[in-house]
DNA sequence: TTGCTCCTCACGTCACGTGAGGTGGC
DNA sequence: TTGCTCCTCACGTCACGTGAGGTGGC
């Protein structure tokens, strides 16, 4: 037994609350002041050496409210035990703050969106049957393009820093873009974080150095699927059904990384070949256009049984779901 | 081996994508689709019965995209599964979104205030320490209440909700409210779901029946610690900083559940002994006042020992942080 | 034939909640 | 002494993600 502080002067001697009555006044659950004690973020003021009994002062209630108020922010608990270490005034914390609030914005953003939609939704009796865009078959001819790539965190923010930095690139090289930025998918298939993208911006074959960026040619692609929308990625649902059901009813079949042509992504528009009436249609909107390398199917046809029966007899699922809403 | 569907019309036979294509295209992870499949959320078209290979139509997204609207909007997947088998124009889908439309907005609600606070958090160089609220320790007469209790689901609509009926007994059966509302935490140590409350109402001694109200004396007690404060839940950080501290330099502790008086909580005021002064200060805002039985601590002092050092060479934590902010 | 795609299975994540079984405190 | 409070330990939750180890498909 190491035993010590029993000298201190009198400033630790002090009531304190047993752990049931710091978290009645505290608001916080006990399950949740154990949580924190074994995570070594709120150490109770005096832990009793024989029955474990844990014990509070009401000075840790602040220490406490802190690391509620992060974590109510989104900060994991990991990272709050970090922050905590921080000088509360520092730049460190300041900036993460800062971000925080940025990240905070767009979440309400995307709320207050859903929240639309989903009133829109029920004010409407019957819902808009949406005419599924339409998609045209064409080659891709060879581009020349600045272009930066990696595996990023967070999709959204992770294209935006790219496209960011490429345009700085070209900036500082003095490179013209000759059309508008592409965004290229690499992986084979969808993942929120750690996708493998490439931003590019098509420039002219006299470039020959951009900074940071690396020039390379988009090899030529002699079949794709293209399909313009306008919108955000709210609008995917949508598109997606539109360029699939189109791909399926023609026998077509993904080939290669997917495309997104930014082709209107400020309010000024920019330069593109795009119908005029289509622009006149949708002012200062986003508009995209999405192009995926196709080539015919192998005419392998597989036939769809009645699966939800095929499957319930031959693979039971192993965690099936009570059904019944409420 | 089960085998059928193979006489099934022409309709079945079409191409289909491979789960990473499908998985490109809608935008969602092969391990989402596949724990989806796993839950019978959505069942690929055919599964090859060799290699297991799933594979998915066109038409498939659109339940896709149904299922993650209805999780994006905060329903869980099991609540999903249920939602998917109603029709989705009938009442009890039409019910549960409007639920869950008064649920983001709320949502929303705490979202800006915490944005609010942030910004103004990071407006200031300087925090304003905050004067910590004072008690006062009183005894509580007995009361003749009208009153409802239950454990809740949570916490705010809960309580709201049990007061709602309260006042509809109330109404219904001629009784007049003689003070403000109460609330009553029954629980020995806090917790947000199932949490053990009492509302209710102050009424005459001549009140006979309460309908599905209980007619009931809060007994008598001889010192609670009382503060009153104005504004909502996010004054409890100071609140509880505030009466914790004034306890602990009182030597005084807790021995009753918790009360919530709420002496204003709309803005025409209500009926309350408040000192003029506080009300003109606080023009229009929710004004409440807690109420703790407290009795002297036993003079059992216990002295704090500096229980980091202690504790780390007596139990080391099991799951330790790794310390630094990013 | 080779690498690529897909498979299953087991375990991890995050912030606790649940419950069993047991001991200290007044 | 009795019930109440608190303890630890192990496991569950939720919606997947990670990675090992292995097989089918072109």
């Amino acid at each position: 037994m190491v035993s010590f502080g029993w000298n201190e002067p009198n400033e630790g001697e002090e009531d304190m609350f047993r752990i049931s009555d710091f978290s009645r006044l505290a608001r916080v659950s006990v399950k949740t002041l154990r949580h924190y004690d074994r995570l070594g973020l709120l150490v109770p003021a005096y832990v009793d050496p024989a029955s474990r009994y844990r014990w509070y002062t009401a000075r840790q209630v602040s220490r406490l409210q802190r690391i509620l108020s992060l974590r109510e922010l989104g900060f994991s608990l990991e990272h709050v035990a970090g922050i905590l270490e921080e000088d509360p005034r520092g730049r460190t914390v300041r900036r993460l703050l800062e971000l925080k609030r940025e990240d905070i914005g767009r979440q309400l953003e995307t709320g207050r969106q859903r929240l639309a939609q989903l009133e829109a939704r029920l004010r409407e009796s019957e819902p808009v049957e949406p005419r599924l865009p339409d998609a045209v078959l064409q080659p891709l001819p060879p581009i020349r393009v600045a272009s930066r790539r990696a595996r990023v965190a967070d999709l959204d923010r992770g294209a935006q820093e790219l496209f960011e930095k490429v345009e700085a690139d070209a900036m500082r090289t003095g490179i013209r873009a000759t059309g508008p930025p592409l965004l290229l998918y690499h992986d084979r298939s969808f993942r929120e974080s750690g996708a493998d993208l490439e931003a590019m911006v098509p420039v002219t074959h006299e470039a020959r150095s951009a900074g940071g960026s690396t020039l390379r040619t988009l090899p030529f692609v002699p079949a794709a699927a293209c399909l313009v929308y306008s919108g955000g990625y709210e609008q995917w649902a949508e598109v997606a059904r539109g360029l699939m059901a189109w791909l399926q009813t023609r026998r077509l079949v993904p080939v290669g990384p997917l495309r997104e042509v930014f082709l209107q992504f400020q309010s000024d528009g920019g330069t593109l070949e795009l119908p005029r009436q289509f622009l006149v249609e949708h002012p200062g909107e986003l508009v995209t256009e999405m192009q995926i390398p196709v080539r015919a199917s192998e005419a392998r046809r597989v036939r769809a049984p009645r699966v939800q029966l095929a499957r319930r007899s031959s693979r039971p699922s192993r965690r099936p779901i009570r059904r019944g809403v409420r």
